[in-house]
DNA sequence: GTAGGGTTAG
């Protein structure tokens, strides 16, 4: 028993006499830590012959609702001789919170029969109770009939209301109570002001959200946090930050939650680098990490694969006792595997005191990215033999290890186990894995065929992975046919461009790169600029190709210069078809050896001692080119590298890479 | 007896 449990246990057994005392027995009943000890106390205070003294049967009410024992708690009501507006109140408050709304409603038609009739906090409890307990529609419901029964919704029934039409996403009835709240005078209470922001928040309408803000005086810091999520929800991140600043100028003070707000809105949206900045400002400023604020910053780490920064919230989370928190556990193996370190995360993932379908996704994801295909299908059985059932992000995770090694036939067996084992149907993801596994095998007229015979439309992924797979097997018919579907799709995405331009270039068809490129250039297109990250000593360093802004880029060069006279003498030659451009061999070679990864692992080695590993990510996929060298590297320098790019991990050592040159 | 804010996997 936790220390916590067994005190409140003492404190229980102080309030208790034998035989039972009617004055001791409310306050037990206020400490009493049991449903089962509630109903002894009751049957004790039977057996003495005072169960229906007015105080004794109140608490007995009180303890029972608070266990969500509603029938218990009706019977109590019942044998009251005078039964009071605050025991109706409560009864149906605690039916309306379990979900009953019928039981609730019928309450209420017994009190008034009873001549007992309902006031103001009788209403709100009930659309209160039915908004906790998710029944959104209903809540509403009640606060309109409410309003119908000629009562004045105050600031707390319009609050709960406003919840509860966020939570349905009906914002033209959010705008009639926002209509409402102005009228009664309500508007600009603070709770009524934060439930506007969180019920436009999530109904999609950003600029709503500002103008409750510009609109407001009196806003306090829930209010803010309201507004951060609100935001973060509908993408305006540089407006979260603007707005986050305003209330610290407007001299709101800042919690826990309003910090872990920032840095997730940050985490949402992509924007990792701030996200780890204003995790260690909000530390600054005396703000300690909670075990929310921590699965919020996780997965910043994760993304950019700062190795240390991870470990160090593991730490932390350790002292705080955290790590039991499943939520925090989910969040560590994602980390870990992300950062490379699949071992570990297996590790977090067998102590983990309990773990849900989202904890095992992040691990059979992790052995995925890995191309640990035969562990992630061993976890996935593992996970069958337990209780958590498989969802369609489990399947995307075990159809990805699939399809990561090259197992064409066991893939379709899971797409087929999905549907016809497990009832779920396969989704936009789902059939983008199929695609790759086929396309990826070099079973391209059959990855078409699947696509012929999806039965919604094909999506930007599943052409996308046609035209990649057109690429690894050099099929320009089909090529062309993905690329033509995907500059449909997503006419801004220079990414299809460039790789239908390398088709051709592969090819030697210089027209078609032509062609394309000067679509590009009409389009007013750029090639994405490949980006790498490394972490060096809790730093984390980035890297763009082509670009010589950091600090260390003389030394780089001249290791990178060094690397490829010994790759020359030791017969590797660079392969130039990876590029874009038609240009004359040595040029080719100049822009092939400024890739982000080369300059990452280059830094990597200059910068740290010799034998360790070296972990880089990088935004695109690796090139055919850098894989080789890669390989070589490892070898030459006897180093381990890994290397994650947006499709998997690759992890060379001794000359030979994890993916066995299959990706 | 009634009210508003932050979390993990693809």
């Amino acid at each position: 028993m936790s220390r916590s449990s067994s005190s409140s246990v003492l404190n229980f057994l102080r309030h208790v006499s034998f035989p039972p005392d009617p004055r001791l027995l409310p306050s037990a009943l206020k400490s009493c830590p049991a449903l089962r000890l509630a109903r002894a106390l009751h049957a004790a205070a039977a057996v003495a012959g005072f169960s229906r003294d007015p105080f004794v049967s109140s608490s007995l009410l009180h303890a029972y609702l608070r266990f969500g024992a509603t029938a218990d708690a009706c019977s109590v009501l019942d044998g009251m001789p005078h039964k009071t507006i605050v025991g109706w109140s409560a009864l149906i408050a605690g039916h309306a919170t379990r979900g009953d709304a019928e039981g609730a409603w019928g309450l209420l038609e017994r009190m008034r029969s009873d001549g007992v009739e309902p006031n103001v906090i009788t209403w709100n409890g009930l659309v209160s109770g039915l908004n906790r307990s998710g029944r959104a529609r209903d809540a509403v419901l009640a606060l309109v009939r409410m309003h119908g029964e000629g009562f004045l919704p105050d600031a707390t029934g319009v609050s709960c209301a406003l919840s509860a039409v966020g939570d349905v996403r009906d914002v033209s009835v959010g705008e009639q109570l926002h209509g409402y709240a102005v009228k009664a005078g309500c508007r600009l209470d603070a709770c009524v002001a934060t439930a506007l922001i969180d019920m436009y928040g999530k109904c999609g309408r950003a600029d709503d959200i500002v103008q409750v803000f510009d609109e407001s005086s009196n806003m306090d810091v829930a209010s803010c946090n309201a507004l951060v999520a609100g935001l973060s929800r509908n993408a305006q991140v540089s407006e979260a930050l603007r707005l986050f600043r305003e209330f610290v100028g407007r001299g709101v003070e800042l919690n826990v939650v309003s910090w872990t707000s920032i840095v997730a809105c940050c985490v949402q949206n992509g924007r990792d680098l701030e996200a780890v900045d204003l995790f260690r400002e909000m530390q600054s400023e005396g703000i300690e990490p909670n075990s929310v604020t921590i699965p919020c910053v996780l997965p910043a780490f994760a993304n950019i694969a700062a190795l240390m920064h991870g470990r160090s919230a593991h730490c932390f989370s350790l002292r705080k006792g955290f790590h039991h928190d499943i939520y925090v556990g989910s969040a560590l193996v994602d980390m870990y595997a992300k950062c490379g370190r699949v071992r570990d995360a297996r590790m977090i993932f067998e102590a983990m005191p309990s773990r849900n379908v989202v904890s095992w996704n992040a691990m059979i994801g992790g052995y995925a990215m890995h191309g640990e295909a035969e562990n992630a299908v061993q976890l996935f059985r593992s996970m069958q033999s337990s209780k958590e059932k498989p969802d369609l992000v489990t399947f995307t995770c075990v159809l990805g290890a699939c399809s990561q090694a090259g197992w064409t036939e066991e893939g379709r067996s899971y797409f087929n186990e999905m549907q016809h084992k497990h009832g779920i149907s396969p989704r936009m993801e789902h059939y983008a894995c199929i695609v790759t596994l086929l396309g990826r095998a070099g079973k391209l007229d059959d990855a078409y065929d699947n696509i012929n015979q999806m039965p919604f439309e094909p999506d930007g992924c599943i052409w996308g992975s046609l035209l990649s797979s057109c690429r690894i097997h050099g099929n320009v018919v089909l090529a062309e046919v993905a690329a033509e579907n995907l500059f449909q799709l997503e006419p801004e995405n220079a990414g299809n461009y460039v790789l239908l331009s390398n088709i051709y270039a592969s090819k030697k068809m210089w027209n078609g790169v032509n062609r394309v490129r000067d679509t590009m250039k009409n389009v007013g297109l750029k090639k994405e600029k490949g980006c790498s990250w490394i972490e060096i000593k809790n730093k984390v360093h980035m890297l763009l190709a082509g670009d010589s802004s950091h600090p260390m880029m003389a030394a780089i060069t001249e290791k990178l210069k060094h690397l490829t006279m010994e790759m020359r003498r030791l017969g590797f030659a660079p392969s130039t078809d990876y590029v874009l451009h038609d240009v004359e061999e040595q040029e080719k070679d100049d822009i092939l050896s400024v890739h982000s990864e080369k300059l990452a692992v280059a830094l990597g080695l200059i910068s740290t001692s010799h034998g360790t590993t070296l972990r880089v990510i990088k935004n695109l996929r690796i090139c055919g080119d850098c894989h080789e060298a890669m390989k070589f590297i490892s070898s030459f320098e006897r180093r381990e590298i890994y290397v994650r790019d947006t499709n998997r991990f690759h992890h060379f050592k001794d000359g030979k890479c994890s993916c066995a040159d299959y990706w």
